[in-house]
RNA sequence: GGCGGGGUGGCCGAGCGGUCGAAAGCAGCGGUCUUGAAAACCGCAAGGCGCUCGAAAGGCGUCUCGUGGGUUCGAAUCCCACCCCCGCCGCCA
């Protein structure tokens, strides 16, 4: 949630920045809500103050207690309204872009810089389903669409890549994490997919609990309801987890192949730092991100995505697009968030400063999800429909060529 | 699934109708001592919200002892409901 004692003192200034969200009904409608309920707080200490005696009343006293109480109990009645008004406002206006975001939307992403060669083929380049034994019919028989058997070489080489990635961001001092993914709604409120989110949420109804769709919800939650001393920031941790996600909302975009699945697996990073820090944190992260995908010899992009298509927490979003030869564009393969303090509040995660206590700074970004092997399969594929392996993922446990067949 | 125990400040833990936003201890901060540190000793310290109090430090009001409701002039303390945690037994991987 956002600062609403900071956004009262300059709504001019938060206004347009949340114009830029296009989110200023819903600012707008919060500060009428704030106004109403600022206006009823003093009322209602009032009358509270006029209940509280010392000692043991007098018959009289007591009689006007009973007045005083009546006319508390309406105040309080109203203020609780107003209160709950305004929360419901609070929990709806995301997070304001960094001035330096980029205006627009979807397609106004600018291209920070493209890093490696692209290779050009002698022959029509072949896509992941064409490459190795991933069953996406049988896997739609097993649970649906979206749903995919991974196999063989790949299968292997997934895991490999996922024990990279936690190698590689454990040695850049992130602690690795397997999380729970059934979280309470607590989590999934905390995070901000709740309320904004829901229809991408799996729930399971009867147990109130929510599947989540990237560790970022189980790690965020972990220091749910904290105070952390500030010589323990930053915190950094790496999560590695299966994700789900419903894609309402995604009919019809990549429907071949696993580009695109209801379940798929993720390694991901998470930091708590102090609010000064976060800017510097977020470059790391991009950094430690780029450091994996030039491993493995992918060549890629980075985007600035624009304020339009930022999501609610996000404050300002990074992502890699690796290069597809079969699609012959980049495609989104990691994305990094600066969610400032909007996490922080909500899930009530602080830190003791000089200054005293205050919200922390949270961040996330992908060190690894099967998109950065797809498009590992689609560079390094061979005339004859054969992958030569990276060098980094066959350390770790990868075969050294993988093909439709193996 | 059955039975039982319990949720209090950063942590641990006492309190079980008013003098309690709350003892003691640990961790933290400040000081004394010391060449420096440790130890010892002294002191300060919960969080949220509001304020046409204050330059600030701070001050004042109010709410909060899992959450919501109730009893009472008065609730951390009594009653009800819910949530959560722990233990034992049963069942299962």
């Amino acid at each position: 949630m956002i600062d609403i004692r900071a956004a009262r003192n300059d709504p001019d200034a938060w206004r347009a920045a949340l114009a830029r969200k296009g989110a200023t009904e819903a600012f707008d409608a919060l500060l009428d809500a704030d106004r109403d309920w600022l206006a009823l707080v003093p009322l209602v200490d009032e009358l509270r103050s006029r209940t509280k005696l010392k000692g043991r009343p007098t018959p009289e006293q007591i009689e006007e207690l009973k007045a005083v109480k009546a006319e508390l109990g309406r105040a309080e009645e109203e203020l609780a309204a107003a209160a709950g008004r305004r929360d419901e406002l609070l929990a709806l206006v995301p997070n304001p872009p960094e001035p330096a975001v980029p205006g627009g939307g979807e397609d106004d992403a600018v291209e920070l810089r493209r890093v490696g060669e692209r290779p050009t083929f002698p022959f029509e380049p072949r896509d992941h389903l064409e490459l190795a034994r991933i069953d996406m019919e049988r896997g739609a028989r097993l649970s649906g669409s979206r749903f995919a058997y991974r196999m063989g070489g790949f299968a292997l080489a997934e895991l490999a890549l996922y024990r990279f990635a936690l190698d590689h961001v454990a040695a850049r001092g992130f602690t690795p994490v397997i999380p729970p993914v059934l979280v309470r709604e607590a989590a999934m409120y905390g995070t901000g997919f709740l309320p904004t989110d829901e229809v991408n949420i799996y729930s399971l109804e009867r147990d109130e609990l929510y599947l989540t769709g990237t560790s970022e919800v189980a790690l965020a939650a972990l220091h749910m309801g904290e105070i952390i001393e500030r010589a323990d920031l930053p915190l950094r941790y790496a999560g590695y987890s299966t994700c789900f996600r419903r894609e309402a909302g995604a009919a019809g975009k990549d429907t071949r192949g696993m580009f695109r699945v209801h379940q798929f697996d993720k390694v991901e990073m998470f930091v708590f730092c102090p609010p000064e820090r976060s800017p510097q944190e977020h470059e790391l992260l991009l950094a430690v991100e780029e450091e994996i995908v030039r491993e493995l010899g992918i060549p890629y992009r980075v985007v600035d995505i624009a304020a339009g298509d930022l999501g609610a927490a996000a404050a300002r979003k990074y992502d890699i697009e690796a290069w597809f030869p079969s699609q012959g564009r980049y495609r989104e393969i990691t994305s990094t968030s600066n969610t400032t303090d909007f996490q922080a509040r909500r899930l009530e995660a602080r830190f003791r400063s000089e200054r005293g206590i205050q919200p922390l700074h949270t961040l996330n970004g992908t060190a690894a999800t099967a998109r950065a092997l797809l498009s590992v399969l689609e560079n390094f594929q061979d005339e004859d429909g054969v992958v030569h392996v990276p060098e980094v993922l066959q350390r770790h446990g990868a075969p050294a060529t993988i093909s439709a067949r193996a």
